[in-house]
RNA sequence: CGCGGGGUAGAGCAGUCCGGUAGCUCGUCAGGCUCAUAACCUGAAGGUCGCAGGUUCAAAUCCUGCCCCCGCAA
């Protein structure tokens, strides 16, 4: 088949490797080169490496223009994929292809549109979530569902293991979706229920807020692993101002009602340490100070930079 | 030339301002104590203080150049 590529991240390219490795014939439309990271280096997102090592044929528009439209109607695709793009497309674009083009969501739709469906089911503490493919209207994630397929969260998955048993299930929601060709159309469904929302996650929304409970923390620590991730700042102590972030954390203690919330409780011998929750307790294993490489929370406090009693 | 932090024993740190025997908490090894231990006691090994120059009687520390790691911002 002759398949409209939409996509950008890492987890749209392994769908891209998919399609290449099943002999579709395949035009990528990624996003434009994004700047720098710590000195000013260019970076190429996965998607365009993988279609220049493949010598796949891909252009980055800024901007659908005319000339744009033209070159994706030479194609002449039969169906459109888009997969974590990152961009509005405009119905000129997504009717392009003969059979439409249809999206690939990590949520049991119309839960949880928008951009991390993923990281918003785990930080809600949600058992189940599942994939859906849908045709693309003018509004976000609300088109008309062809398949959709549900998976069981573990309540040891964070959103890493998440999305490594989510993209497996996608990449057959995806194929079974572009089996059914045109029938796609006729048997695609309006979404039924009760919608919620997902938005693009910012930095921010990884600070801890240690008013809530240990399981509503490490909900948000299993959701925000990938990125995000999460943090708190030292606010008494002899790090006081600076930001930590955490890598690793365990609830220790889900009962405990506390008043000192934020509060380094304990020392967990070669373990940790133990931060006060409103409710229950959080071990924290291994983390990485502002400047600093990763590494355990013990050997972290065995360097004397935080103490019983210090606080975030 | 975006802003900033850092490189000292296997790990995490102090010491650097104000040059003068390389220190702390752990780990490791040996011995002791103990029914026992990741506990406790005693002892030991382990460092070209990121690299290269310079200043000095003397440099981890002051000066110059370079390499590497990281946080933030975008």
């Amino acid at each position: 088949m002759k398949i409209l590529f939409f996509g950008t991240s890492l987890v749209s390219k392994l769908f891209l490797e998919d399609l290449y490795k099943n002999n579709h014939e395949i035009f990528i439309i990624t996003i434009p080169d994004k700047h720098a990271l710590r000195g000013q280096k260019l970076i190429y997102q996965a998607v365009k490496i993988y279609a220049i090592k493949n010598n796949i044929s891909f252009i980055q528009p800024a901007e659908f223009t005319t000339d744009i439209i033209k070159k994706v109607g030479n194609f002449d695709p039969d169906a459109g994929i888009a997969i974590a793009y990152g961009k509005l497309i405009p119905e000129v674009v997504f009717n392009i292809p003969k059979y439409k083009t249809f999206n690939i969501h990590f949520s049991l739709l119309p839960k949880y549109r928008g951009a991390s469906p993923v990281q918003y089911a785990l930080c809600n503490g949600e058992a189940e979530t599942g994939v859906s493919s849908f045709h693309i209207s003018e509004k976000f994630d609300t088109g008309n569902i062809i398949i959709q397929e549900k998976l069981n969260i573990d309540i040891r998955d964070n959103a890493k293991t998440l999305f490594n048993k989510l993209i497996p299930l996608g990449v057959d929601v995806m194929n079974k979706t572009l089996k059914l060709g045109r029938n796609a159309l006729l048997s695609s469904k309006d979404q039924s229920g009760c919608p919620s929302f997902a938005p693009l996650l910012k930095k921010e929304d990884g600070l801890v807020d240690w008013r809530k409970s240990a399981g509503d923390i490490y909900n948000q620590f299993r959701g925000l692993y990938i990125w995000p991730g999460t943090y708190s700042i030292i606010s008494q102590g002899k790090l006081a101002g600076k930001r930590i972030k955490f890598i690793e954390i365990e609830i220790f203690d889900s009962v405990s009602i506390n008043k000192d919330f934020g509060t380094v409780h304990s020392i967990e011998k070669y373990n940790g340490f133990t931060v006060l929750c409103a409710v229950g307790k959080i071990l924290v294993v291994k983390l990485q100070p502002e400047n600093k490489d990763i590494m355990a929370a013990w050997n972290f406090v065995q360097g004397g930079q935080l103490s019983i009693g210090d606080y975030f």
